[in-house]
RNA sequence: UCCUCCUUAGCUCAGUUGGUUAGAGCAUCUGACUGUUAAUCAGAGGGUCGUAGGUUCAAGUCCUACAGGGGGAGCCA
């Protein structure tokens, strides 16, 4: 009967600790479930189970068997049931009046990296990426990381659009967006060879060679010119050899696709986006923001005052929302940059002469941060320096492209309304050597009811990264990806 | 990939112009105390100074290479 009870008790539901913070209610009986990150005074343990960065109070009975007290080390997983009491100390409204406790899993204090009183780096944490979920600061990140793919779907969702998955395993490699991963199966070591010495990929598994994909745009163009509105959100891989912190070799990437949009509306539709999930964050997740806007306090008073920020992680994005994002064309970029403090100064390391070269990082910077001091949208590039793809303006010169660069984080959106003529398309892509061959799947939406559209790509990381406050995209990603770094 | 800085205890960091046995705080362990809030108090254990060479009577300290990390740049989202 014992045996059976404990079973029930074992096998209850939990409550999560969020829910019981959240109600007022006290006097009911509930079973817990986390994992402790402290236990003071013999007597008070703090639980934490994921759900919010706060942690429940369960308090035990001074004679409980110090076997078990001894185990009640930090990390260890507990299950407690008990009482919802109004809490005599002050720290908390509630605590949890401890009936039956069991060790889960017990936690060595000697091995577990992670002590509440420690305060690891985030350098530090990212060596121990399985455990750093655990800590405030990660959880924190991890939740709101969460509540915003979340609001994508949820944006797109109530726009009518439909979620496309495209390849992650791609044969093509004219997109020309960077550096690939090959995908193969081949033997390493004595790959089959053609009779001129190459390596021969018709015997590969795919009978051809491929990639991991570095962008789902053009499939989701196929979709657009179907659907109406598409979008992607899904893993995207570069091989490229970045070392910073905004870049991974994989990340995750949203792009919508939308026929019959223009290049304003393609912009429109990305202020509305960004804005719409960074509401959504701000709406609910609140907490975890404001856990993350005191740890960047903390984080900038060891900087200079003049590298801190102005406003605090809150306002900043209460700003963003009430700020209609500056619309610019690179024309327009480049005479205020000309005529620009630091470039009349010679403080810029690249100075700007002439029109037609791309923008550096400095410029970017000098635009968002010091000029406008709001999000940028820069259009009608150079055509020289953008995609193949891109709608060619009249002018014979630029292209109908545009970048939205966000204070601190760069270029967090890069789109453009597509070339829908065939021949120009064609004509383009002979220009710059992309074999029109393999291309001829996409150019078929040029060839068969062509129209007008539209698309841009969102770095997921970028955005979690800007809404989050941190400055390492490292931190955001669950399990970074980087050159020399595979770990978990 | 380039420039630059860093790597000392489980964590965060000191370590002087090269000079005896390499320190601190926190964590951990042991004991005490008990309505605590990063609990407190007392004691203990814990180091191949990133790796490999070199200079020197002597290297944590100087030099070289490599590895990893930070910041900046390029490429981009």
């Amino acid at each position: 009967m014992q045996l059976i009870l404990k079973f029930i008790i074992y096998m209850s539901q939990r409550e999560k600790i969020k829910q019981i913070l959240l109600s007022d209610k006290t006097n009911y009986e509930v079973t817990v479930k986390g994992w402790v990150r402290t236990f003071r005074n013999n007597q008070f343990i703090a639980l934490n189970d994921g759900s919010t960065n706060n942690n429940l109070q369960i308090v035990i009975s001074l004679d409980t068997d110090p076997a078990l007290q001894r185990r009640l080390t930090t990390g260890a997983a507990i299950s407690v049931t008990g009482e919802i009491v109004e809490s005599l100390g002050k720290g908390q409204k509630v605590e949890l009046k401890a009936r039956e406790l069991e060790i889960l899993g017990d936690c060595d204090g000697e091995k577990y990296p992670l002590q509440l009183k420690n305060k690891p780096s985030l350098e530090y944490l990212r060596e121990i990426a399985h455990l750093r979920f655990r800590t405030n600061t990660f959880g924190a990140i991890f939740r709101l990381r969460h509540s915003l793919a979340f609001a994508v779907h949820k944006f797109f969702n109530e726009k009518g659009f439909v979620y496309l998955h495209t390849p992650i395993i791609t044969a093509s490699d004219a997109e020309g967006a960077g550096e690939m991963f090959r995908v193969t199966t081949l033997d390493m070591k004595k790959p089959p060879l053609t009779v001129d010495g190459d390596i021969d990929y018709k015997e590969d598994f795919f009978g051809k060679s491929t990639n991991l994909t570095v962008s789902g745009q053009l499939e989701g163009e196929l979709g657009a010119m179907a659907f109406g509105d598409i979008y992607t959100f899904g893993p995207t891989f570069r091989a490229e050899n970045s070392n910073t912190a905004r870049h991974l070799a994989e990340f995750w990437m949203i792009e919508p696709e939308m026929a019959f949009y223009d290049l304003k509306d393609n912009m429109d539709l990305a202020e509305e986006f960004i804005k719409y999930v960074i509401r959504y964050a701000l709406d609910n997740n609140r907490e975890d923001l404001d856990f993350l806007a005191t740890r960047l306090i903390e984080e900038e008073k060891s900087k200079p005052q003049a590298e801190r920020s102005e406003m605090g992680l809150v306002e900043k994005l209460e700003f963003v929302l009430n700020n209609e994002f500056m619309r610019i064309t690179y024309t327009e970029a480049i005479d205020i940059l000309k005529n620009s403090k630091p470039n009349k100064n010679k403080k810029f390391n690249y100075l700007v002469e002439e029109w037609g070269t791309d923008l550096q990082s400095e410029h970017e910077r000098f635009l968002v941060e010091k000029h406008f001091k709001k999000p940028v949208i820069l259009t009608d590039y150079p055509a020289a320096i953008k995609s193949f793809y891109m709608k060619q303006n009249e002018d014979g010169k630029t292209v109908r492209a545009m970048d939205i660069l966000f204070p601190g984080i760069g270029e967090i959106v890069g789109g453009s309304q597509r070339e829908e003529n065939y021949e120009k398309l064609v004509k383009r892509m002979e220009e710059l050597h992309i074999p029109v061959e393999e291309l001829s799947w996409y150019l078929d939406t040029r060839r068969f009811g062509t129209a007008p559209h539209a698309g841009f790509g969102l770095g997921f990381e970028r955005l979690v990264l800007f809404v989050s406050g941190m400055t390492n995209i490292r931190d955001v990603i669950p399990f970074p990806r980087t050159p020399k770094n595979a770990e978990f």
